[in-house]
DNA sequence: CGGCGATCAGACAGACCTGTCTGTTCCCAA
DNA sequence: TTGGGAACAGACAGGTCTGTCTGATCGCCG
């Protein structure tokens, strides 16, 4: 019994994530990235792979090549490491998606649509773990407000580009419209994350058709 | 920030599960119920409420007023009991669930549309926590296949009751439609569990409306 | 009455967790 | 060349976790 978690923590430390002098891949190849972000890259890696209450401070630090002085010095907490990552995770999330979503049509209407065949990319990326925040959320049930407020505001980001995008589309209501696919989205990456099967995104494009189509006025 | 973990800690503990001397529901009131009963009921409450990480072996016997003794000689292992405790989750779900949808009209359509009112009733409930499957895929990620097995059995069910239901209504490819609509009450338990908005359910409603209009023929 | 099985209460082991603290190394700038 | 700050390595404290074990208690059945 004890022997099975043994073998369960050493499946994950012979599980990388950041290769040995890796550098920076927005800067040049001579410059090393600083600590504190190396921190931040992998304990994003591990806390959306593995859960957050799985993932010890201890792994973070090994992974990234980090002392324990640099992240409480940084930080404060693995509480606010938390918060951090989950806040550049929405934000980068958010970044790719919608630049898919915008790449993959020119319409606003078109680019509605788009959004299903964004996250069928997202699960094909190889590094699809579900929402961030909802499984953040569901790992601390009912506390921890702080996660419930990043969860809405990242929902409330969504929730703006799809409402732009059903205003220029000119549909009516286009606030309920960009509520009704978000929820859409949520439910296929719900169903995406415990089945991991890729049908799941056919059904939820067409439940996205249907949308559209009981929306578009006529 | 030590001292905040007892904060976390003692109110956890000021928050008893099951009153001293209860007896069973089902049962006359002279029958106790046997401490693995005890065990299974509030491991369930605590799973659900506080997730699986973060509810302790000593937490769920103190309030179950049973002994580890007990425990380990009836599951075998934690990871045992979250199985149990999944597995009966999941059937007495699904119980309440139908009974709901069912009672509350008698075509199969309506009953269809009934889907809506039940999730409401349940989130009315206080008792709601969001889906305990996706909870615990999500706590545990992309490891333990055992739960994700549990999960995706749990969605048959629901998935064969909903496609009897649209195949009693006569809709082409019932099948899907099932899929359709068990999509969008994930997305709507996910949504709810993040936002405790129940302005949710009003989208989620919309939603199944698409749905159904762009299945009917004609 | 006597024994037996179920249960309880709690100590204990071994591992892991977060967070603090002490030294040391190393680079860069003055 | 030298001083200072950033980062490193790792011991340490105090606590929690799962799981094992010992001994006591209680009720029931023969």
């Amino acid at each position: 019994m004890s022997k099975q978690s043994l073998k369960k923590r050493s499946d994950a430390e012979a599980d990388p994530v950041i290769p040995p002098g890796s550098t920076s891949e927005t800067g040049p190849a001579s410059e090393i990235r600083p600590p504190s972000e190396r921190i931040l890259t992998v304990a994003r890696e591990l806390f959306c792979r593995d859960g957050i209450h799985a993932t010890g401070i201890d792994r973070i630090l090994a992974d990234a090549h980090a002392s324990k002085m640099t992240l409480y010095a940084r930080f404060g907490s693995k509480e606010a490491l938390v918060r951090e990552v989950l806040t550049r995770e929405g934000a980068d999330w958010r970044d790719a998606f919608f630049a898919a979503v915008r790449a993959g049509a020119h319409a606003p209407l078109d680019r509605l649509r788009q959004v299903i065949p964004a996250i069928a990319a997202w699960f094909d990326g190889g590094r699809f773990y579900g929402c961030a925040f909802i499984n953040a959320v569901a790992e601390h049930a009912k506390g921890e407000p702080a996660l419930r407020a990043l969860a809405a505001e990242h929902h409330r980001h969504i929730l703006a580009f799809l409402g732009d995008l059903a205003e220029a589309a000119d549909l009516p209501e286009p606030a309920l419209v960009a509520r009704q696919i978000l929820l859409t989205m949520d439910g296929a990456i719900a169903a995406l994350m415990v089945s991991g099967d890729p049908a799941v995104l056919a059904v939820a494009r067409k439940n996205l058709d249907a949308i559209l189509a009981a929306a578009e006025p006529g």
